[in-house]
DNA sequence: TTTCTTGTTGATCGCACGATCAACAATGCT
DNA sequence: AGCATTGTTGATCGTGCGATCAACAAGAAA
């Protein structure tokens, strides 16, 4: 017999309100997908009306775009960390390799994948994912060239190679969210395919087991 | 000063406009995406009312799944008719790389990624998703096991690297879907990969210039 | 011609979306 | 205490979606 819980949500600052709209807007992103980023839901979740999302957010289009740009930022941030500890180039880029394969982020792969066709209808969400893309081909670009100072690798273009294994460990990790159950071994033949287009010596790239 | 041409739509067969309704939901796909198969827009394209198409279509979501597997399953046919000329598998395999990274079927590229995500949602498409990747897959095992037998390749596991290439080639196109331009070379690149993942020599998928 | 079958229409329901805005009320200031 | 500021509400508009179904009319059968 206790009053309905539906209070009146209590005044917070506008930088409060919304660091908080924003937070729900990435739980939601992860847990549901960019396609559950409405104005309703994201209101539901914070506990406000759905006006006063809008009134934070001058257009949903934004919203999903920056909440887009948040959650991969954060990821490629989080992952280039990893590299500074390992010793060389060929260590580098097999952990790289690997630790984008290890399936603990295919939450974010979700979001990469429906981000590239959502991309077709939301101009502020295409140009962050361009965006992001470069990051990404950046890090990978880094190593390579590093690798190629060290006498590790034998790339001519490096630009080009980075992205290539952009795009393969894109194209693995949206595979794995359809088929998530079957493959194993991910890393290591990914390794091979990588060593091939480095001229790196095969097995050179194996990842140290117990890391 | 004609008259408006809201006709009403001549009376055919339940075969052909049933076809033809499965014709419009095919061009709307390739054209403007999955999403974009409503049952008014499919009936606006055929010229008819929007009750027309829920009549022949039990489910607008089993329409979208049996576009997607209709529109896969031609391009699958097709590319895998085209390595029967082929001398080897190193060649078949250097073609079939080739092949799907031309560019010429991003329009299918677009549906794939977007069948990835809507998959989520719509369970009969979802199951069409991983038939028609089944589908693939099969298709790239069978040239790695012919390279087996010919010595040409050394592959432990053909299918989890038929896998493994597969998800390169999704991963490849998807990138030209968002960054169509700049990148060069990508069929060489990915040769190498390949080379490296079958255990082949370096330069032996190098596809024949000018076919 | 008349009757019957059936392909076809279009209004309609319920729902969800983004966006807008007048009204409201909590808080800090005087 | 009274007032002004401003964070917040919730109803509302227009749009588009899938789905449903009574009514209609074109063509075949009698």
């Amino acid at each position: 017999m206790s009053s309905t819980p539906e209070k009146r949500a209590l005044r917070k600052s506008p930088a409060e309100r919304s660091a908080e709209i924003l937070e729900a807007a990435r739980e939601i992103a992860l847990e549901e997908g960019l396609t559950a980023l409405t104005l309703r839901n994201v209101a539901a979740r914070v506990g406000v009306a759905s006006g006063l999302v809008a009134h934070y957010q001058p257009t949903m289009d934004t919203l999903v775009s920056s909440t887009f740009a948040t959650i991969v930022a954060a990821e490629t941030q989080e992952v280039a960390g990893l590299l500074s500890q390992q010793p060389g180039p060929p260590e580098r880029l097999g952990l790289l390799v690997e630790t984008l394969l290890d399936n603990s982020r295919l939450d974010v792969t979700a979001i990469w994948v429906e981000a590239w066709t959502l991309g077709r209808r939301n101009e502020a969400l295409a140009a962050s994912v361009r965006e992001q893309m470069d990051a990404w081909q950046k890090v990978f670009q880094g190593v390579v060239e590093d690798g190629n100072a060290s006498g590790d690798f034998n790339v001519s273009d490096a630009a080009a190679v980075a992205w290539q294994i952009l795009g393969m460990v894109d194209g693995l990790n949206a595979q794995a969210l359809v088929r998530w159950n079957g493959i194993t071994d991910r890393g290591t033949h990914l390794a091979h395919a990588v060593e091939g287009m480095v001229g790196a010596a095969r097995g050179s790239l194996a990842t140290t087991p117990g890391v």
